[in-house]
DNA sequence: TAATTTGGTTTCGTAAAGCAACCCTATTAA
DNA sequence: TTAATAGGGTTGCTTTACGAAACCAAATTA
């Protein structure tokens, strides 16, 4: 985490980045779209220092990405399961995996495609699409004039 | 940045927060897909000291997210502009910029919308999609066996 | 009763990130 | 000539992030 914090930010990337911005959190939200669940899962996937996942833990709690529920079961109690706000990253994580893919292809190894259960075909790359569906770029879009309050500050 | 460098991780999003995944890279990738070219500009809108924006900068040409152009203009000589691989984020950036519109709306002041040149009207919100465009959650997808090499591993 | 597992918290020391301030060069404007 | 602007680099200092290891409590297992 960085010195300045963004919860003010009239940005919504900035706040987003505050939230789950930092190395580890994201990389947690990613497990738990795995099925991860436990303390110790995540810990030994991720090979956290235990302090540290414990922090993040409860960040992402109080943020409501995760919720920490109390399952009274022998010897595990807790399951840290995502929200309908954590589940609502699927695809910031599904476009950063893409990008990664294709422009940091892995070492070794395939590059993991998902597959939709009902077809079972590949998933599209994720895209910022036209209210019709086609795909745009970043030249293709633009800013509606009474969408930018005071000058470009609502890009900052 | 982290101490635990994920250069080599086989996840790909690991391997995508090790170039992006600080704290400024992103926010400087966001306001260059708004057209801000030169370092003063950069360190004036993002508020950002001036060693850590050379560092990003710096760090993000090396990636080849950024490249350097020298513009033999009065005063202001350099530009980063973003090479493809940068203009490849743009879905990340507005998936990220739409889950924080929706879950930590702005305090005041409207969330952006984006409209496409064409149409001039709003973009759709970014989402996974299976091979015929309908949208898919997380519950939807699966990862097929012979993506997973050594057990879970490809996941961490 | 003792050991193990789960799920952490606390303490400690190090490495890194961050900001502020100063310095520096080159070019242009007044 | 004297700013002023662009584009940084360097130094110094503070704050965090991080990992390792110790500790702890409850529950289970042996």
């Amino acid at each position: 985490m960085a010195r300045k914090r963004f919860d003010d930010s009239n940005c919504s990337v900035a706040r987003a980045l505050n939230e789950v911005g930092d190395w580890w959190s994201l990389l947690i939200v990613l497990h738990a779209m795995y099925g991860t669940r436990r303390f110790v899962d995540f810990q030994q996937q991720l090979g956290i220092a235990k302090n540290i996942l414990g922090d993040r833990l409860t960040r992402l709690v109080d943020n409501d990405v995760l919720r920490k529920v109390d399952v009274g079961e022998h010897g595990s109690r807790f399951e840290y399961r995502l929200t309908e706000k954590g589940r609502d990253l699927f695809p910031v994580v599904i476009a950063l995996r893409q990008w990664g893919d294709k422009w940091n292809p892995a070492p070794e190894g395939t590059p993991l495609d998902l597959r939709d259960r009902a077809s079972g075909r590949s998933i599209q790359p994720v895209g910022v699409q036209d209210a019709d569906g086609n795909p745009l770029s970043i030249r293709d879009v633009f800013v509606p004039e009474e969408s930018t309050p005071d000058s470009k500050k609502s890009l900052a």
